[in-house]
DNA sequence: GGCAAATGTGCAACTTATTGCATCTTATTG
DNA sequence: CAATAAGATGCAATAAGTTGCACATTTGCC
């Protein structure tokens, strides 16, 4: 699962909620800029970034022995 | 999924492998420092970081929709 | 089509992660 | 116990992420 990959589900999963980005943003307590970076999978976010919006979203992820895909 | 956890099963699996930190540093391509830190929770590494030690381990993650723990 | 909201971009200031080095503490092994 | 390797920490310089602002582009609705 790369960035975009991730941005993309972050994205599909805010459209889910009918919330804007703007929105999301300041309930994450991210900055818009971030915020659009993440989703467009152009920026290279932390951790931390990562979690507080995955964990809005009610989303979690989670690390698995890469199996033959 | 934290911080700690993650770099837990970053170091389990390092072990598992049985190389050691600065061996693992140097195939990743990332500083000895800093793996030191995600191994140990203190860090907050960007998803590029934290890719690119979870691919060599052959380890990769997921994103899921939260369900009760 | 036309308007308004939502989304994306360039830029600069600010904050934070990354890295290497020296040093210290823990294993591990003989 | 002694010696060596592995792991951890503080610090300073460098590299990179974060943010807000102004503006451009796209999307959605009437």
């Amino acid at each position: 699962m790369n960035k975009f990959e991730i941005g993309n589900e972050i994205k599909q999963r805010r459209k889910f909620l009918k919330i804007t980005q703007q929105e999301l943003s300041e309930i994450v307590g991210v900055g818009l800029r971030s915020l659009i970076d993440i989703e467009s999978g152009k920026g290279n976010p932390t951790i931390d970034q990562l979690q507080k919006v995955l964990s809005v979203l009610g989303l979690t992820f989670e690390i698995k022995v890469k199996s033959n895909e």
